[in-house]
DNA sequence: GCCAACGTTGGC
DNA sequence: GCCAACGTTGGC
């Protein structure tokens, strides 16, 4: 792998699922349970080890940015796909072709305030984040360096 | 709990 | 390949 320009993630959680309290606690975290090619391919096709990742609260009183991961492995398969008990089976991939890949995620920091999706929707400097991009719903999501940067200084 | 937006599935 | 039906996401 030759170097490059370091990424920046988002990755939205559930708190009530899985909250960046949890990851500070466990440390490091495989991120299972994605089902959307799309967010797949991000992680598969984008991720390098060490590179970082806003941690987001989804579908919650506060939706908003909580904290911050790294990045600590590279894409491996998803291993709940293979289990017939775990609501994320999926019968139709296979060990020889599995269709779900996932990274592990290490905790950083949490940020000492909720920066809330409120806040972030009202900043202009923010135009165009896929965060905020009407009816966008994906759980794993690219971030501009710029749009980083920004968001780091509200804190 | 509501519902708009989106992704997937499957009949044709 | 089209598209209606269905399931999910996630803000509110």
């Amino acid at each position: 792998m030759s170097p490059r320009e370091r990424h920046y993630w988002l990755m939205k959680s559930e708190p009530d699922a899985f909250s960046i309290d949890d990851l500070k606690r466990k440390k490091q975290e495989a991120w299972d349970g994605v089902r959307n090619y799309q967010a797949r391919n991000y992680m598969r096709d984008g991720m390098r080890v060490g590179d970082k990742v806003f941690f987001y609260h989804s579908n919650c009183a506060e939706p908003g940015i909580v904290g911050i991961a790294t990045v600590a492995t590279d894409a491996y398969p998803d291993p709940s796909q293979f289990d017939p008990r775990s609501k994320y089976f999926d019968p139709g991939s296979s060990r020889d072709n599995p269709r779900w890949l996932l990274v592990d995620v290490k905790f950083a920091k949490r940020l000492k305030r909720t920066i809330t999706l409120k806040e972030l929707q009202a900043d202009a400097a923010l135009d165009g984040m896929v965060l905020l991009r009407k009816g966008s719903r994906l759980s794993v999501q690219p971030v501009e360096a710029a749009h980083w940067e920004h968001i780091l200084a509200l804190e």
